[in-house]
DNA sequence: ACGCTATGTTGACGCTGTCAAGAGAAAGGC
DNA sequence: GCCTTTCTCTTGACAGCGTCAACATAGCGT
């Protein structure tokens, strides 16, 4: 039972997780290599290998730290937001896209096939974060009556859109004729799924 | 210049290419071992290279070969659903989620960063053809007026939320808390936005 | 002082994608 | 007829990869 008992101990492991994230920024993960990785921090091709096990579990943290990264991220964009829990949801929405267009390669790690949550608690702990910080987001946009079970069915279909359009985007899945940005794509989504919650028609609106 | 002169007689492409999409069956895409296949088949570790060039080139053949299947499979699954457009658009979102619950990791190949649609004209072909269904599909279901920049959008928006869902479910990354299955999720939100066609509009989106 | 654990190193293994060169058959012009 | 070209496929080699095993070195509690 140890934690860091100072700041600059244990830097290795985090300066290969930030060389790996430095990589993922124009390489996608399956062509990243552990070796590469050990040579450019000059340290030997096994000391990755020391600190996580194998090359899963370290691409489990890679993710785990992009993703923590992220919610970060995001949660600072809906605080510099309005106060508008709509605003807010919008605001979430650009984070996501912010870091899906930055970051497409941990994003896909993340949510990929190639690692799973079990392979590394601090991927797990992301997740469950990032999930948290959606779920609450999009609660505060339900009218007052709404059942918890409502909220999370609206919560993963709302996650799941922003998610699609971003994904399909990124990776340039959606074709040229659309006549239309990804950005618009979501807000627009978002909008429709607001009116749809409170189901009395209005104009929307929110800044940006 | 040739094409087939007899039907056996490249036979070798499309048994490599059938041999691949077996083994994505519970395989990921990037621990598929192009030698593995090639010994698999009885012949030598270059006879895939010859047919294909690369390793990602043959990849982007085994995608566009599996959504050329899952595009044949969604077409089998309109024609056989009801008259109606709306039960079309239904029957193709089930047969959406049929083919990413079975196939997985073709999806995750053809829709990631691995391959690019450049890659090999058969993933071009199959990801045109797709997206024909999908907008044409989704087309059948707008009310008279609709533009065709309104129809793009909403057949952007709306195969993206299928994706989404689909994608997450199928990974495993909604979480287990959520009271309803993707199948339920999925045509909720697409009743949901049909309703919202055929409502009496909001205002009128922003143009290009 | 001693051993334990954490941290890193060196060396080897089998597997991979790719390159280079060649074998054998079919095709077609002379 | 034959000769050349093209297509299909093979064999052999290469460097790079993840991983296993064994060893080196420090810090620290007892």
């Amino acid at each position: 039972m140890t934690a860091a008992v100072s700041p600059d101990v244990d830097r290795l492991q985090d300066r290969l997780l930030q060389a790996a994230l430095a990589r993922l920024a124009d390489t996608p993960a399956e062509q990243l290599s552990l070796r590469q990785i050990a040579q450019e921090l000059g340290v030997s091709h096994q000391a990755p290998y020391v600190h996580f096990g194998s090359r899963k579990r370290f691409l489990a943290a890679v993710a785990g730290a992009g993703m923590a990264q992220a919610t970060r991220q995001a949660r600072a964009a809906i605080s510099a937001a309005a106060d508008d829990p709509a605003a807010r949801l919008h605001a979430l929405a650009d984070a996501y896209l912010a870091f899906i267009r930055e970051h497409p390669h941990v994003h896909d790690l993340a949510n990929g096939p190639t690692v799973a949550k079990a392979d590394h608690p601090l991927l797990q702990q992301a997740a469950i974060e990032y999930w948290n910080l959606l779920h609450d987001t999009i609660a505060d946009c339900q009218p007052s009556r709404t059942t918890e079970g409502e909220t999370l069915r609206r919560a993963a279909v709302t996650w799941s859109t922003v998610y699609g359009i971003s994904r399909l985007s990124a990776f340039g899945q959606l074709p040229a004729s659309i006549p239309a940005t990804a950005d618009q794509l979501v807000h627009d989504a978002i909008d429709q799924l607001l009116a749809g919650w409170h189901h009395r028609k209005q104009e929307p609106s929110h800044g940006t």
